[in-house]
DNA sequence: TTGTATGCGTTATCAT
DNA sequence: ATGATAACGCATACAA
């Protein structure tokens, strides 16, 4: 078992002080050249490594930012954490990732274990709209800034980095009632930040068209409880079966209810999109031909995560603090397959 | 802006010292009762966050979880980053995720960083055979235990995680000959761990059927060039078009490789499985409705990430170093599909 | 039962 | 140009 050397370690070793020793490795102009060399010769051959928890301790800085999603291996996210990564690396940022699973009491947990640990910064895309809002607060007020992504409905004041939700929605829609279907199924889901918005552009485009909207043709889905999802998928469009009600297209507003809803279509063996088409938001990256028959639209996950770490830094180095909070909504991509254009 | 308290404001306040206050929080019996009462909700109170930074210097141990994979994004990868979540949960351990991307370079870098930052563990799936040996076995000389999975052919002495990669490729040759495919072309990536066993699986289940290995018939990406992948495998199509010696029938070694050969072949506008079959790792998690034309073999990849976890705690945790290591290889399902089933 | 003092490895201030 | 020393917040051995 092998020591990591400490400043002091070197000191001694070279017969120096430790602060000559810390001052020649961060190339201090105090120093003369000569010592400068000797002491990084010794340290590179020893390698030797500086505690970064100490520098911690005593800066206050700890180059780190918590990031908190619902759920890392969902398509859409890791795109996300992948625009994130990648801002973190070209500014020296470490990134800790913590999951909610859509319980507002984990993600609770998640904001407290981050901030014992301490972190520079803070992006969180909530479970739900106002969840932990007066943690979220707190940490704020203690110095550490906030950015909210994707889920961008939340009352805490600072950066918001999501999606054109309403337009998107609307365009989607408008998409599915020009190839000829009108009875159109909305699902999404309960109270997640993006549901809303979505709901409007979808309802919006429905009056726009002259159709009313039919509450019927509503299914707001729990996340937090993501096992009964597809349940309560097949029961609404047994229901609407049974009722003489039957659809001819969904609508899907997120990511994992449009996945999840044409593996209940083909469990039922319902034709997409000869009986029902299917629209939905959507970031799972196949070859188009592997998928044919959904239509997409689909959100810049990387640019998201890019873009909310900058502001997120911008924050976190900005030596005064900041009153004025931006909402940045990035465009979409509506991407039409076969599923809606028969 | 408010400050977060430290043990010494506390002590002030409540006119006590330091170390009274600190023994109270994590009570201990040399406190009295009373005190320990006072302390506590006064703590509570001013909601006090104990600064693990400071506890981590004092003690040495950071709760922290060090992870290197290739890429976060990737479905394969983030679904064993699930697991290694949900074991590092049950255990209160924090998780740091750094990618390779496949690059030496990067993932020298990304050990530095963790090492410096301070962690108990290290999660890695390297890059290629015995990348960056000596840093890792650095690593575990200074007592940091280190565990290998999924690429788990490198020569670092300690748990490996892996699944039964001859056996699973064993087995999807063969079902790729029983269905009457017999010019196979192995498609993998090159140095990166899993690909020498799947392809001594592969040659093993041609021999045992009688038939040769045509090294024409094989085909080495660079996986740190991912970007060319696409045209590799185009290039060698094209080739053996032209040459006349057209497969009916490829092998994906990967996930990564296996996504791109469909893209490819759609491209190509050439018909799976009509007129080339696949089959291949993949961990792709869409309904089989969407994704007819690919067999898999899966890998049961958060019990990967779980079973990782859980050795490496095993050596965090254990008090003497341990010398017998262990080489895991997880079981994994082929699915057969209409790729492979005309 | 409570308090004092020390050190973890840095950085930074102030001598020399 | 180099060195001595204090401080970051906590845990802990030891003193009272």
């Amino acid at each position: 078992m092998i020591e990591r050397k400490t400043l002091k370690d070197i000191a001694n070793d070279l017969k120096l002080s430790i602060s000559t020793v810390s001052k020649s490795l961060s190339d201090s102009y105090e120093i003369s050249e000569s010592t400068k060399k000797i002491v990084k010769e010794y340290a590179e051959k020893h390698n030797y490594v500086p505690n970064k928890v100490a520098r911690t301790l005593k800066t206050g800085k700890t180059n780190t930012i918590g990031v908190i999603v619902f759920n890392i291996s969902n398509t859409f996210i890791s795109q996300i954490l992948e625009g994130i990564h990648k801002g973190s690396q070209d500014e020296k940022y470490d990134i800790i990732i913590m999951q909610s699973r859509d319980s507002i009491q984990l993600e609770k947990h998640a904001i407290e274990v981050l901030s014992m640990r301490g972190i520079d910064g803070l992006l969180i895309s909530p479970v739900a709209f106002n969840s932990n809002y007066q943690q979220l607060k707190d940490l704020q007020d203690s110095g550490i800034p906030v950015v909210l992504f994707d889920r961008v409905n939340h009352d805490l004041q600072t950066h918001k980095v999501g999606v054109e939700n309403q337009v998107s929605a609307y365009e989607a829609t408008e998409h599915l009632l020009n190839s000829g279907r009108k009875n159109i199924l909305h699902i999404t889901g309960k109270n997640i930040g993006v549901a809303e918005d979505r709901l409007l552009g979808f309802k919006k485009c429905l009056k726009d068209h002259g159709l009313d909207f039919d509450p019927n043709l509503y299914l707001e889905c729990d996340y937090s409880k993501h096992d009964e999802i597809e349940d309560s998928i097949i029961c609404k469009l047994n229901y609407l079966k049974k009722t003489g009600n039957m659809v001819n297209a969904i609508f899907g507003a997120t990511d994992d209810i449009t996945t999840l809803t044409l593996g209940v279509l083909a469990g039922m063996n319902i034709k997409v999109p000869e009986e029902i088409s299917v629209i939905g938001f959507s970031n799972i990256r196949i070859p188009n031909s592997l998928n044919p028959s959904l239509s997409t639209v689909v959100q810049p996950t990387e640019e998201i995560g890019l873009v909310a770490f900058s502001k997120l830094i911008e924050l976190v180095q900005s030596k005064y603090p900041v009153e004025e909070f931006e909402t940045i909504e990035l465009k979409t991509k509506l991407i039409p397959r076969k599923s809606s254009t028969l």
